[in-house]
DNA sequence: GATGAATGAGATTTCATTCAT
DNA sequence: TATGAATGAAATCTCATTCAT
């Protein structure tokens, strides 16, 4: 059961290196607190290391949010689109990556809310930026095929729909968030389908 | 001999008084270099007063931006929805807040930047969140009484897919703002009615 | 009594500026306790100002180091040099720049053992290094006209003979500093004399 | 199984013990860095040691600092002042003092700066000073019996002569290290002959 | 009322030293 | 014994706010 156990030391609770528990840590307090809010201590207790510790791994705190923010671009995006099933037909591979997308938002919100708060956004430096746009390039790309498959709307640019698809999402979770509305899986269902509807005309 | 005689108002050009210079530097400076990252005193010079000219009128940092805040909100909720013609067709009445919308991201940056920017958030406090809110409520309306005519999808609730048409717009300028792409006025054009065929399905 | 009264301007002990004022606290605290030995706020507080005032007037504490050597390099050459009737013999002139030295590092000692104390030297810039040269150059022509005049011996280079000149004065009252020998006037005067064997042959 | 069996010599170059590892390089990288310029993480990379082992040897960095100034300076008195040829005349002694501090100086730079630094000065315990004074007396002593022998001028103390020369000889080096001058085998012989004068009258 | 120099609490970052391995 | 990752006290510097003028 003790999934860190090896033979029997059993106090320890976690061994995983600081490394990485500082970057959980700052995902969390950050998603909190902003990047801004969160003073390197505040950050150090709660990853449950030194303050010095954290410029082990980090040559400063824009260095941290920047390492930070690629992970998690990484991450998200293996989230939402790795593993399709590319015979399944588009409407439906469309519905699985945005209940991926509302899947993510409730399971790691931490993690959700710090990539769209846009607090970290004057931290970024240029490979962050980047990495951002490589990203997004697969998308676009596939958004311009199902256009040339005649199944969405040809009338708008890709990157335009799907920055729009984005957006609709985003600021749907956001307005949860801000106490505007709350969502059910009902909402998150129908948002699909008119989210469909925006693309397909 | 007395410096602030008015008794002659040939000399300065724009008197508005401070508190209003504050406000506009305001916007501008946060808009630029967001709310955390600009200090007092260069948004003082900005407003070309003193530093504590601006405590005379709002307490502190954080009651500065809520007021900008709430006098934004009011502002834009004023440019984009009020002196429509109610008798004009829904879909020409949306096609003209986009536009309205499109306009105003382009002919006041600043202002709509200020508002986009999630910068503020943190500093926001009960009055201007329930301005938000209150701001929001006449928008869902219209939205419910466009589903009772049938003209809007009603499979979806209205604050949900008001939510998503503002995050849809928002994330198009975001992205323009950020690189991504670059908009004309076809694609505003464009996106207005992908926009319509999220909302009428 | 009260000692921010203003009826009578008597009371207030110092008026002289800030930055003058922390100059002064720096050459002090720095002179006993070393540039790297010296926080910002144990200076601040020498200088009775706040320690954010010193990032008024300087924009680092390296700055501030490299102001306060070229003010002080300014102040000796100065004081060392200025106003001397050259009509008077070399030997003369000689003599009276020497004692100046000794009573420069005798009236000022702070002055004095922050400009030879190395510990300023990592934090020095080029202006500063400029300044160091630009005010020995008269001082070597001075040694050269000599050495031309016959006066001087000849088979030393004059930056050469200088150099050996200053440091000979500088160990001496570092030897004093440094506890191994105490100085009297007449070994300030005994010490002339064999400076001037070295220069003469 | 012993580690510092010396049975089979092959592998390792140098044992020097770690002790003098950590000596040489704190020389090396203090002349360099200076004392409060380096961290101890990087005279332990220096030395190819661990941070924590250059604690088994010193207890902290001030008592390495005082460690390697008393082993420079034992080690500079040795090198400036032994195996010399007492029958030769006073004034060949003399010259070849010189030319060996100039040897010094120039053969081995880092041990030279590491003492002429004044950077260590704020490290310097009791014992380190009372090295200082003890490797100087018997120099005066020899000044004295110059002087008593009537080689010597006498109208100056013999420790103020001493410390002129040296700080004469000093000066020379430091204004070459500072760019103000450079020094060839000439300027050196010739400092000599003006420091004889300065010595003899 | 208006000013902006002054403030000091608090932010980021460094580094001598320790200690589990 | 040797290590070097970890530490946290202390350094430098920033900036929201105050207050004497």
């Amino acid at each position: 059961m003790n999934t860190h156990s090896n033979s029997e030391k059993v106090s320890r609770p976690r061994i995983k290196d600081k490394r990485q528990a500082i970057l959980d840590a700052a995902l969390k307090v950050f998603a909190e607190g902003g990047v801004n809010g969160v003073p390197m201590p505040a950050l150090a207790e709660q990853a449950q290391v030194g303050t010095g510790t954290i410029y082990r791994y980090f040559s400063s705190k824009e260095a941290l949010v920047n390492e930070l923010f690629r992970e998690q671009k990484r991450a998200t995006s293996k989230r939402l689109y790795s593993g399709l099933d590319q015979t399944l037909p588009a409407k439906s591979l469309f519905a699985i990556v945005w209940q991926r997308m509302a899947d993510f938002s409730r399971s790691d919100p931490d993690a959700y809310m710090f990539m769209e708060l846009q607090d970290h956004r004057p931290y970024l430096d240029d490979e962050s930026r980047a990495l951002e746009k490589k990203v997004l390039q697969p998308i676009v790309e596939r958004y311009r095929q199902l256009q040339h498959e005649g199944l969405f709307r040809s009338d708008v640019r890709p990157e335009v729909l799907m920055s729009m698809v984005w957006g609709a999402f985003v600021n749907l979770i956001r307005a949860e968030r801000d106490g505007h509305l709350h969502l059910q899986q009902s909402d998150i269902d129908a948002a699909f389908n008119a989210c469909w509807s925006l693309c397909t005309g």
